[in-house]
DNA sequence: CTAAATAGCGTAGCAGGTACGCAGTACACG
DNA sequence: CGTGTACTGCGTACCTGCTACGCTATTTAG
C-alpha cells in the first residue's frame, strides 16, 4: 500500500542496496557502535562527531553520509543500547515475568549509563525498543487484560524504570564528582531546614534517615525493587478488578 | 558546629552581605528568572549565557560574577521552577493528599517544559525541592509508616512523576516537530513488525490500539493518572502490611 | 585618604555541529 | 569499451557557545 516514510527507511538502515558509486567504507551500524563504545568509556559528553570519526579512522564529515545529524546518531545509539532481551522463562506468571524483565532492563542499561541523557524523540520505533516492548507485553499475555490495558501497564512500567535509571545514574555521577555533598547531606539539611516551614522533613532528619548516606552503592537495587513491587501490587489489583 | 560548605552557601544565595565594592546591579535570582523566562518561551536550547545576559541588558561575562557556570545556572533554574507548592487541603487522607500533590507537580512542571531536560546533580537540596519534598511527606504523616518508609514511598512517586513528565514532554515535542510520524505510527509498525519475532506487538496492532493516535493531546492526564493510581494501590497495600 | 575588595565587561581561545563543494570511484548504459 | 551518473569521502569555513583572564571602575574599611 502506502510507502514507508523515507526518514524511517534511511534511519533504520532499510535502504535498498543501490549500485553506483564507491563502496561505502562505513555503515550506520559501525558509526553507532563506535559512538556507543565512546559513550561507555568516557560518557555521552565525549561523543562528538569528531571523536567518533577519529575512532573509525575517518574524517568528521564522512559520518554525515550515513547519519543525518548528531541527534539522529543519538537516537540510533539509544535504540542500539537495548540489545536483544533475554527470552522470558517459560510458564512463569506475569509478575515473575515483569520482574525478570525489569531487572533485565536495569542490568542492560547499567552498562550504558548515558542512556537516560538522550531525549526521547518519538514513540518507540527502533528494533531494539520494539523487541523489549514485545517482551513486556508477552509477559502479560495470559492475564486476560485488553490489549489497551497491557499497553498502559507496560508504558507505566517503562516510565518507572527509565525514571529510576536516570535518577540512580545521575546521583552516581554526582557522587563521584563530589562525594562530600553526599556525606554531609544530612548535616547540611539539619542546618538549612527551617523546622517550622518544613516540619515533615525535619521529622525525617530527626529519625536519622539521612545520617548514614556515606555509603552510596550504585548497584543497590533496594530502592528500585521497592518501587517496582509497589507498582506491581497495583497492577495485580488492576488485573483482578478488570478480569473479574 | 561545622560550617556549611562554601559551595552551598554561594549557590543558594546565602552569602553574607559584604560591604566593599560596587553595588551589584544583578542578583542570582534575576539571572535565574531571566533564564527561566527564556526557556519557557524558546526552549532550553535557547538558553545561552549570551542570550540571558542580553535579556538583562548586561554583558555575557557579567553573569559569571553571580553564577559559577552554566551548569550551576541550570540547577538553579530547575529548583526555582518549583514554586511554593499549594498547601494540602486539611484533614484529607494520604491518598487524596498524594494525588493532589502529584497533580500539582504535573501542572507546575507543564509550565516549564524544559524541566526534565536538566540533569539531576545530587540529592534534593534547593528550597523549592525541599518544600515539595516536605509536602509529600506531610501527606503521609498520619499513616503510621516509619520515616524511612515515607521517604521510600515519596522517592518512588517522584521518580514516577518525573519520568512521566519527561515522557509526555518529549513526545509532545516530537509531535510538533513531526506530526506525520505519529499519525502514521500504527501504519508504519504494521509494515515493519515481523509478526513471528514480535507476536505480542502484533496482537496489539491487530486490536487497533495504535490506530487512532492521530489525536495527541498534551494535557491528557489519562495515562498519568492510570499509572499513578496503580502505584498508589501498591502504597496502600504497603501501608496495610507494614502498619498491621 | 588609601588600599582592598568587588562588580562589569572586552578579548580571545577552544570546542563542537554542520553547509557546501570538490574530487575520486564504480557501476549502468549505450 | 567509453562515458555519464550517482554516490562516497572529506577539506574548508562559518557559526554558536562556554569560559579563563585581566583591566577598569566603584565602593567602603581602616
Amino acid at each position: 500500500m502506502s510507502e514507508l516514510p523515507a526518514d524511517v527507511v534511511l534511519m533504520w538502515g532499510l535502504r535498498d542496496a543501490s549500485r553506483r558509486g564507491p563502496k561505502p567504507s562505513l555503515t550506520t551500524e559501525d558509526i553507532t557502535r563506535a559512538a556507543i563504545e565512546l559513550a561507555d568509556a568516557e560518557g555521552l559528553a565525549a561523543v562528538s562527531m569528531a571523536r567518533v570519526a577519529e575512532r573509525l579512522g575517518n574524517s568528521t564529515m564522512a559520518l554525515y553520509r550515513h547519519v543525518k545529524s548528531k541527534d539522529e546518531l543519538l537516537t540510533l545509539m539509544s535504540d542500539a543500547a537495548l540489545e536483544e532481551p533475554s527470552p522470558l522463562p517459560d510458564g512463569v506468571d506475569w509478575r515473575t515475568g515483569l520482574t525478570f524483565w525489569a531487572d533485565n532492563v536495569l542490568t542492560t542499561l547499567r552498562q550504558h549509563r548515558w542512556y537516560a541523557e538522550i531525549p526521547i524523540s518519538g514513540p518507540p520505533a527502533g528494533p531494539g525498543n520494539l523487541a523489549w516492548f514485545d517482551a513486556a507485553l508477552g509477559a502479560l499475555a495470559d492475564t486476560g487484560l485488553s490489549e489497551e490495558g497491557k499497553v498502559g501497564v507496560v508504558m507505566g512500567l517503562m516510565t518507572y524504570v527509565h525514571g529510576q535509571i536516570r535518577l540512580s545514574v545521575d546521583l552516581a555521577a554526582g557522587f563521584t564528582d563530589n562525594p562530600a555533598a553526599f556525606n554531609q547531606y544530612g548535616a547540611v539539611l539539619k542546618q538549612v531546614v527551617d523546622r517550622r516551614r518544613l516540619p515533615a522533613v525535619a521529622r525525617v532528619l530527626d529519625a536519622g534517615v539521612f545520617d548514614p548516606v556515606v555509603t552510596f552503592d550504585e548497584s543497590d537495587d533496594q530502592d528500585f525493587d521497592f518501587g517496582l513491587q509497589l507498582y506491581l501490587d497495583g497492577v495485580a489489583g488492576f488485573i483482578e478488578r478488570t478480569c473479574s
